[in-house]
DNA sequence: TCTGCACCTTCCCATCATGGTAAGGTCAAG
DNA sequence: CTTGACCTTACCATGATGGGAAGGTGCAGA
């Protein structure tokens, strides 16, 4: 098949199709007489493998060893469970500090009173006082 | 004081103050005879806020909004509980999507053995399994 | 005075994942 | 033969940041 009915099966762009073939992450893809790419079975599924894993927030690097691990009958599953716990702690650490930034705003937005005059302290908290200190 | 200290003191690169400088998020500094820039209290003030915004996650669109507040008198501390609070939904839309692919990884994760054996439903998962639905 | 060193300047390139657009080739249906 | 959908490559953009090159400035010490 040709690649737009690739990305509509996979979800995964034309576009980043050809990228994906252009950074090695999936090998290059047969070509018809007209130069047009073409997929098969087994190409989808990969395509499939990689949107999931992006899904799932991992990175292009990550992806690549995760494919290799996918490919690799020797490989334990105590190899996938340490990347797939690294990535996780990755997130817990993206959600930590999201967390820590919507606390201090809910704070700061707590004390304003979002009336019509300007006395603000989220202004006066931007603008200098401590904001990881004692809030 | 040259753009070091000002960076030293801002806790901003020296390169991200050019750079402001550049989309005019601050204005162009004022320079010495040797073509250096020269800063002051008040141009340590505003990177100062600048920093601190951007450590609480506000994109540059934001901090510029958030700039024009802090020095426009005018303005209503709703005006700016407002911006803070678009802020806010945007950090818990990104942490409540970070906490679903979490919450998959880790089931995944609790599902595989992590011993020296390929089977692997973590990889399994990636490679076909529906990860959105009943799991 | 010369030298060295720390600092500054501008300019260009890279990241990461993705999209847009332009200029052109292919192919099937009408 | 035309139209339209599809494909090709190539280049540019994002947002926030860093790296590095090539060269100017300024001060302290030999």
């Amino acid at each position: 098949m040709q690649i737009g009915e690739a990305s509509r099966l996979t979800g995964v762009s034309a576009k980043m199709i050809r990228h994906y073939e252009s950074i090695g992450l999936i090998p290059n893809a047969d070509r018809r007489d007209s130069n047009y790419r073409d997929y098969g079975h087994h190409d989808i599924h990969r395509l499939g493998f990689i949107r999931r894993a992006r899904d799932l927030g991992f990175s292009m690097d990550e992806i690549r060893d995760l494919l290799r691990l996918w490919g690799d009958t020797q490989r334990s599953s105590a190899d996938v469970k340490a990347l797939t716990e690294s990535h996780i702690a990755e997130l817990d650490q993206k959600i930590r500090l999201l967390g820590e930034m919507r606390h201090t705003l809910a704070t700061l937005a707590d004390a304003c009173d979002g009336d019509h005059r300007p006395d603000c302290p989220i202004i006066e908290g931007l603008a200098g006082a401590d904001l990881h200190g004692a809030n």
